[in-house]
DNA sequence: TAATGTAATATTGTATGCAATATTAAATGT
DNA sequence: ACATTTAATATTGCATACAATATTACATTA
């Protein structure tokens, strides 16, 4: 096939946007599908092939996502999923927990009806998975309702690194394969903050999301490491 | 020229890395020299013949620079410098001042002999600079003072976090132009802050922080804006 | 067998060619 | 002059070629 001339599909698929944003959705999402696992070495040619594109928005792609922190890079060695440390997703927890508790106050300033109704939706479909003992996907429903309420604060920015800093935890965890231990709470833990941001209790709703985080932290690592944090 | 044999330095001149990250960073450092500035159309090839490298190693650099939001990227139209609104700009600073108080708890928590006695370097340099009419670089040398804060806090995402903040709110701003205002109080301020955190009096450095960021920005704010923020 | 060296293979890093698309300039009509 | 079409030019997006480097497989020796 070498020398053959170069090819390319007829349309680019809108909904795909062009390759190098196509690759860096997929890799991604090969991340949290634990496609790819943490400490293992990506291949250029291998996504190349996988995705059928070339190796130029693969590598598009890949630089991206070391920059965000979510591989490492190793000049003329390539690329590897991150291999988060215990201290690391130490970190991770002390930067989820002051954005979400700075997030708060500005979104108590904002509540309304319709806000809240969003948010209870969010509270309930965590609340049905639990129900009806889903555990697929779980941990992305527990995002959603913790980023609903970030997002109440009305700053995209801090919603994006919300969201950036609570993937870089899931990819530590592999949240998925452990075992339910916690929804039972959690469900009633998210109740609570509901409740105190509905009645717009700034104090109360960071009393109650400090210590829904760190406990969620807590049975983590005690689920991972077999200790309490630090 | 064309279909000349491809050519490539000897060595890879070690402290710049490969040619991507080398790119990266005149790149930023160019934005930060306001070389290029907010609006502008970023062209692959001249950036190419400008360092001395081909388009690939640019594209790389220009989707990461996009990726972090100091860049706008529309596909087949490249990639501009971002104009941030006043609104974005609030939104950085929210996000600032959220970093910063929750690191300050932290940090104060971490004081120790050795770090106070580089934090007041930093504070004095910022004096020093003041002191001697010497604006430029002034900007710089108070996002390294408050950095140095934040820094304490032993947590290195957060202080990633907080660069790239301080950086995106840099960019709107082109301070190095403006006039030297306020910089006397600043020196003032910095060093309240400094004694609150040298005495471990969290809710006092909170408060000194708060009031420093919001006065810096309502005086930058009025001086692009022509009033007050929000 | 383990260690070391060496050849074979794989992979990365980047320059470049070319099609697709966008942008600009020129030409035409109103 | 101004708008509109068309041609010319520039730019992006991607595949691919090839050198530099890293990795692996294999042979050789201790």
């Amino acid at each position: 096939m070498a020398g053959t001339k170069r090819e390319r599909p007829k349309v680019s698929n809108k909904t795909d946007g062009n390759r190098t944003q196509m690759a860096y959705r997929k890799i991604k999402e090969m991340m949290f599908n634990y496609d790819i696992v943490p400490g293992q070495r990506l291949i250029f040619v291998d996504f190349a092939n996988r995705l059928g594109v070339s190796r130029t928005p693969i590598n598009n792609a890949l630089s991206i996502l070391a920059n965000e922190g979510f591989l490492d890079f190793i000049p003329n060695q390539g690329y590897r999923v991150h291999e988060i440390t215990r201290e690391e997703a130490n970190h991770l927890y002390e930067i989820r927990e002051i954005i979400e508790l700075g997030a708060i106050e500005l979104a108590i300033k904002k509540v309304s009806p319709e806000k809240l109704k969003t948010l209870e939706t969010q509270k309930k479909l965590y609340e049905k998975s639990v129900m009806q003992q889903v555990t697929r996907g779980r941990f992305t429903l527990d995002q959603e309702f913790h980023a609903c309420y970030v997002q109440m604060a009305e700053n995209p920015y801090l919603t994006d690194y919300f969201r950036e800093v609570y993937q870089r935890i899931f990819l530590r965890h592999r949240i998925e394969g452990l075992p339910v231990g916690r929804s039972r709470e959690v469900v009633i833990e998210h109740k609570e903050i509901f409740k105190a941001i509905s009645m717009k209790d700034v104090g109360a709703a960071q009393k109650l999301i400090k210590q829904h985080i760190r406990a969620g932290k807590d049975y983590i690592f005690s689920a991972i490491f077999g200790q309490k944090s630090i």
